[in-house]
DNA sequence: GTCTATAGACGGATAGAC
DNA sequence: GTCTATCCGTCTATAGAC
């Protein structure tokens, strides 16, 4: 076929370690997955895993930024595309949580591809004890946080940062958890009727909106307005 | 002192393997977590591990059982309260989410005893990746959840059990990930100002209070009414 | 690039003396 | 109840032939 013996499988290798590593820490976790489970799966060879990544480490931050890597760039863009937008130079605070949590439940929805295990897999790794994990993850992050945080800051005036941070940390967590917990967690097994990913874009904005814009504990002099979007949580 | 020699460290032991594996768990995770660091931390021998629990599996269901016990009956005490206080039959949806997420948020307020470590450790393993440590959460959960829910719903008439069942999800997942994630996840390291559990509460009733009391995504027919709690979030 | 074989460390669990 | 010593399995990583 082509000039010499060509490698066998060349970049195909990685890929099938890659999809079979994501899938597999997905259901077993990434201390409980070995070397041996994900090349058995991928069909391939077990040195193949140190040849081409050389350490489990390394394997499993390929995973993360294989997918990272878009998803943080498609929330950016989604950013700016909000802040052009914005009427008055002032961005409506549901525009802020489309354009961060949309793209993370699109991904949830694409059950072709992997997306949806990759972001069951993500959600739970956010708290893995891992330190290495944990720090990886803050470091792939710190650039789309620090964007989103500013640009809730400036669309909340008058609430004080520190409880916007909070908000937001909520926020993540009741997201993580939909979508790790859809079918993973077991406290809710057989009560959901409907676990189709794509309705949960609506369900699941309507209540983070709620909860950002919930009157503050602490701060009640506050005027409401500031809390206030000028619409009320719309579905999708 | 006594009559025969006894045996040196009776129940002594037991409870030192317990806490050594509580902290142990929550500092490295179920599965890195080996019997041989928990002995070692206990100051006990390998092989009391197998002779007071049987395997590492059963240590995993006393560590939590001990603690879940206490906690989910504070939690339906505090529900049967809430129910023979309610002002003409109708219990507040506020007072429902007090009495599930207060005796949690109490726990994880105690740093003397271990009940933060506790609650940080119980947080992650929500999602945990082991399909036994699952299983027996979801048999531990399941009375509790049952009861809750069904005060939920009684006390929001006209929503949809679903949409209650999935709000209830996305509050769960709040405040796992904001007990869990305070000082272990990295993503928010060095923003808090202030990570004293003790402030966490009134942040956290405001925040959850709001999403449960948010407008339907899909369901517009549903009057405003039966969403509104008759009183705004309000500090502990 | 792919493979076999294996090194070297660590895991849970147990037998049996005390 | 406590201890030592050990079995046996699995893990990651690597060396070296092809």
């Amino acid at each position: 076929m082509s000039t010499t013996a060509p490698a066998r499988h060349g970049p195909e290798t990685r890929h099938r370690i890659l999809d079979a590593a994501e899938a597999l820490f997905m259901e077993h976790g990434l201390d409980a997955t070995s070397l041996r489970m994900i090349t058995t799966q991928a069909a391939v060879n077990l040195a193949a895993v140190n040849y081409h990544f050389g350490s489990k480490e390394n394997l499993i931050q390929e995973v993360f930024q294989r997918r990272l890597v878009d998803l943080n760039r498609n929330r950016l863009a989604a950013l700016d595309k909000v802040e052009r937008e914005a009427t008055g130079g002032r961005v409506k605070p549901s525009k802020v949580l489309e354009a961060f949590f949309g793209p993370a439940l699109e991904l949830a929805c694409d059950t072709e591809h992997g997306g949806r295990t990759f972001m069951q897999l993500l959600g739970r790794t956010y708290t893995d004890p891992n330190a290495f994990v944990r720090k990886f993850l803050a470091e792939e992050y710190a650039e789309v946080l620090e964007r989103f945080l500013g640009a809730l800051y400036q669309s909340l005036p008058g609430v004080p940062h520190e409880e916007i941070l909070w908000r937001f940390h909520f926020m993540m967590g009741a997201t993580s958890y939909a979508i790790a917990g859809t079918d993973a967690l077991q406290l809710f097994a057989g009560k959901f009727d409907d676990a189709d990913p794509s309705r949960l874009l609506p369900r699941l904005m309507s209540f983070l909106l709620g909860g950002l814009r919930a009157p503050l504990a602490d701060f009640g002099e506050v005027p409401d307005a500031s809390l206030s979007d000028g619409e009320g949580a719309k579905a999708a």
